[in-house]
DNA sequence: GCAACCTATGAATCATGATTCACTTCTTGC
DNA sequence: GCAAGAAGTGAATCATGATTCATAGGTTGC
């Protein structure tokens, strides 16, 4: 038997693979899905167009890996936030939020992508599944704060996916390519503050704190 | 000149524009935006692929007609709602959203193309546009709402921009392709009910009455 | 009926970009 | 160094679906 992959030829490849996925990633993010070709992505990552198929069997399966790990990281923050036991659920709701606005503000071109850009069915059906996250990650304290009394009955799934959506759209309109330049650092702070406002107030009883921090998740 | 376009040419012709409006807006609300091929449509309307273009410079120069015309009906409805002198502005609020909610369910299909449906750029800048109108509206009575004192102190345009979003993502699940027959009218009213009243609970002060009417405005 | 000149047709063409594959260039074990 | 076989290459191929265009069929005014 003349040839048997090595360790290190194994983890040469491994390379190549995470070096692809990166420079997937890093196109998304500095000009958005649409821009990101298979040769555009080959290129950076300084490879033939071809070899990307000897580590993915189709676009759809880079990118749907691409949007699955860029996704769990920005779920990993709202999920620890909303799961911290040392918060009242007021405020895990609050500082999830303002994690969510501050962080899509910060990589705009990121946030769209992974948000509202169109994308091939497979990359959307791992954002479907990444919505279904959040809502979940936000159903759960939602839940909590209604058994402590902290907020209102309501149904936290159907309030959970508003909150989800008042999220997304309202920064959309920033984060849309269309929205060049334009944002300050004062628009922001005031939008996250507003988004924040928002979420507390449809669901916090009327005595809840009206939580508006600063506290930074970036 | 031995030929000029007569007023009965004219008007047939226009009848055949109109039809294949309406042909490419049926195909939509019966299999979605994906499903609308040019053949597709011209061959719904009874015309040839070639005849499309006798009336339109492209495909997406007539989706944007047809999304325009779709979206604007719904807009029309929303924005009635919301300017009706004659109800305080927490009932035109919460008269909208069940409006806009109601109006969905009811053409799920169509629904989904108008609101998240991967569309061609021309297409979804019509799409933009009608967001920011849904916002408008919102914004305007939340305004007065606030000078009234009926609701809080807030940000209209953020606010009308959270709800419009509210409003979309908590549709969007029960309107997409994958949720096929799911939907039990049960669900459907109890979605309607929640997401009035997180919107309300949103802007609204505590003494806020809350109406969780029935009003059908499809 | 006829010249002039629209309108309709739908198969062929184009454009885009993912995917393949015949070939070249490494790696490995001896 | 060499044979066996893996990995890398990038130009050619494919797929999809919008768009064009040469041709056929209608209208109009006289």
């Amino acid at each position: 038997m003349p040839y048997r992959t090595t360790p290190a030829t194994r983890a040469r490849l491994d390379a190549v693979r995470e070096r692809i996925v990166a420079s997937a990633r890093d196109q998304v993010a500095e000009a958005g899905y649409a821009s990101a070709s298979v040769s555009a992505v080959a290129s950076r990552a300084g490879v033939a167009t071809g070899s990307v198929y000897r580590h993915f069997p189709s676009k759809a399966n880079l990118f749907a890996e691409v949007f699955r790990r860029a996704s769990q990281r920005e779920l990993d923050v709202v999920a620890a936030v909303t799961s911290d036991e040392s918060l009242p659920p007021s405020e895990r709701v609050a500082a999830a939020a303002e994690a969510f606005a501050r962080r899509a503000l910060a990589a705009p071109t990121m946030a769209y992508a992974l948000l509202a850009e169109p994308v091939d069915p497979a990359v959307e059906a791992e954002r479907l599944t990444f919505r279904r996250g959040y809502r979940d990650a936000f159903a759960r304290v939602l839940h909590e704060g209604i058994a402590s009394g902290e907020f209102r009955e309501h149904d936290p799934e159907i309030a959970a996916a508003a909150i989800v959506g008042a999220l997304g759209e309202a920064l959309v309109g920033p984060l849309s390519p269309a929205a060049n330049g334009r944002g300050a650092r004062r628009h922001h702070e005031a939008l996250v503050a507003g988004l924040v406002q928002f979420c507390l107030n449809a669901i916090a009883t009327r005595e809840g704190k009206s939580h508006v921090g600063a506290r930074s998740h970036a």
